[in-house]
DNA sequence: GTTATTTCGTACCACATGGTACATTAATTT
DNA sequence: AAATTAATGTACCATGTGGTACGAAATAAC
């Protein structure tokens, strides 16, 4: 498994450079959509000339690609570890819904999420990582579920396929929502009656 | 009441040009998103010259603002006559799951809930249309559920605020999900059990 | 049939995009 | 200090973008 498949120089250390690149172009394709900030923005941005940029990343999908990795490893795994932790069902629930709808990291929503609604216009490393990271995550939430009916917490009567995929999409949509600006209070009680669904 | 804002040219019939540009660029931006297809190629689509276009639209801006309001007049304002009609709550709720699941209109989802999910990139005219068309719909949908709990057809417990707002971001992610190629037996399990929140 | 008016398209503009050839600087080695 | 190797930036490329100046064609009026 190679652990940095984007990298264009294998077995290349980690210059100052790419690790300055990898966090401004993150914070940019976060904050704005990826598909809004250009490669020389970024550039501008981070202080890099183009050409190095292209050394460390290979192309426009490597850097977009080598942000979504960064981005997963940095903000999604301390989800995961949430969901897979040993907290009871509930606690887990209603910290996901704190999280969507107050964490002030989401407040201009999340890049994952975002990168998914225009998944289209990516290229195919991107793509791939797109699709990649939805399906553990999907299996995450599943695990999530499973583990909850097992233990008793969980009502089911829905399939637990089912119940992760609708939570997933339903955390994701919260998210959007606090992208899009609405208020926290606005965003946890649409969150809520979702949820509200699952009991 | 000016019936026709983007016309950038007032009085002006709508010639054969304008009708055609109207319908080319409504199907490409509802195919691919608006973002994706330029006005070139809307021209090329359209077989119409580029001075052209812009002497019946003024500017992207003014397309993209006619082609949402057609779009309004076209596939939207059937939707919201079956709100505002005679139908029992339970019905006219099956038939939005039914229309969102299961419509070949949308099985490239739904242009207007795509141009809301990326509108930062519009113009100011499109902005402006998709805030008014916006708050339209979610009048539409405040009366349906005021309807529904004056006839007692609507347990009710929830603001008609809240819920008119859940329905349509509820039936946005369906349609999205429709847009991203997803089954229509799976959304339809999953709008039905995000509906199943409002008994 | 000729003039006046309206409709339309060719050819262009400045600018931004993703991407690269090549010289230059900095670091390493000896 | 000199030579070699690695890192980096200047200046450019082709292409596509939204938008327009201006002339050609079609239509209407007389």
């Amino acid at each position: 498994m190679n652990t940095s498949p984007s990298n264009v120089r294998p077995g290349r250390p980690i210059t100052r450079n790419r690790a300055r690149v990898l966090e401004t172009a993150m914070h940019a394709y976060w904050r704005d959509n990826r598909a809004a900030v250009s490669v020389n923005a970024v550039c501008a941005l981070a202080g890099v000339s183009k050409p190095s940029l292209y050394r460390d990343f290979g192309s426009e999908d490597g850097l977009t690609a080598a942000v979504l990795e960064r981005y997963g490893e940095t903000v999604l795994a301390p989800l995961e570890e949430l969901l897979s932790g040993p907290l009871s069902y509930r606690t887990k629930l209603d910290a996901l819904i704190n999280f969507a709808s107050e964490a002030p990291q989401m407040e201009e929503g999340c890049l994952f999420v975002k990168m998914r609604a225009t998944r289209s216009r990516f290229g195919p490393k991107t793509q791939a990582l797109l699709a990649a990271k939805e399906a553990y995550i999907q299996a995450q939430f599943t695990k999530f579920f499973t583990l909850a009916a097992a233990r008793g917490e969980w009502p089911g009567g829905i399939a637990t396929d089912l119940a992760a995929n609708y939570l997933q999409e339903q955390f994701s949509l919260a998210v959007s929502q606090r992208a899009a600006g609405k208020q926290p209070e606005a965003v946890r009680a649409l969150l809520t009656l979702a949820i509200s669904a699952l009991n």
